[in-house]
DNA sequence: TCCATTTTTTGGAATGAGTCAAGAATATGG
DNA sequence: CCATATTCTTGACTCATTCCAAAAAATGGA
């Protein structure tokens, strides 16, 4: 398990302050998955009652700016963040609940694709959504 | 060019309501090339200057679920439609513009790539974002 | 063509994720 | 411990999108 000092030298190792809203929203996410900022703000705020949803929102911004944490923003849902960074995986997700699960990249870094025609533009990621049905949701699994 | 008879037809294909806003609403989709909402309104209202912003983002949505246009919803931008569906194109996206130009799928058809696990999921689409930037934008177009 | 029924549109209010801004608090390096 | 730059708090605010109830329009049949 990875302890407050752990979260502390991840912020120095990134140049960023160490600042208790910073180390409460990173172990936040490292203690979540795919969470949403709704849900990080709670959990932060086990550690740290009183801290305001704008710090929490600048935190994310200034962690996922240093690639502490990455966002995710599936079309539908709102900004979604994670701790695992830095292995260009991808997600699934459910078209009925909405739920999200990790899929390995088979190249594991960016881009992992090649557009066919690429229309002038500098590609450096190829960020890819499979949407689908979560076991629960498929017919199958709705018993 | 395509006449209001042809999106008429193209709406009671679809089981839809022939109405004068959804006639404007498919015909300014048809007009522009991943438009916002605020742009389709701005269309629509050459034809019919009285529609609701109501009207339109209805339309929107029933002619999306009906297959008549595509939306898409890149991370950090809203919503945009397109006419061109069917083929599962991809976009490329300008990092810096956010320009969004059309990516062929060497498939053609959902879902044009499998995950490696799906985690228990049923997919049925890959919906790829190739990230970089617009050669206005790139470092080599910005003389 | 007129009616009855169902669906859609209107006009306005509400929602909610996210941002802005000014002053108070805090981290950092010396 | 101080000076300075950065960050946090508080509260207002933006803006895309949705909700709602009443009015209007589309459709299929008489
Ligand atoms: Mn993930
Ligand atoms: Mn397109
Ligand atoms: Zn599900
Ligand atoms: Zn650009």
């Amino acid at each position: 398990m990875t302890t407050t000092l752990d979260f502390e030298q991840m912020l120095r190792g990134a140049a960023l302050r160490v600042t208790r809203p910073r180390v409460a929203v990173l172990s936040a996410v490292h203690a979540l998955s795919h969470a949403d900022t709704e849900a990080i703000i709670g959990v932060a705020r086990q550690d740290l009652p009183k801290v305001s949803h704008q710090a929490v929102y600048d935190s994310l911004n200034a962690l996922a700016a240093a690639g502490l944490v990455r966002r995710i923003q599936p079309p539908g849902s709102v900004a979604r963040y994670e701790a695992r960074v830095g292995d260009n995986h991808h997600h699934v997700v459910c078209r009925s609940c909405g739920r999200i699960a990790d899929v390995d990249c088979a190249v594991g870094h960016a881009p992992c694709l090649t557009a066919s025609d690429d229309a002038g533009f500098t590609i450096d990621e190829a960020e890819v959504i499979y949407w689908g049905y979560c076991f629960d949701c498929s017919p199958e699994g709705k018993t």
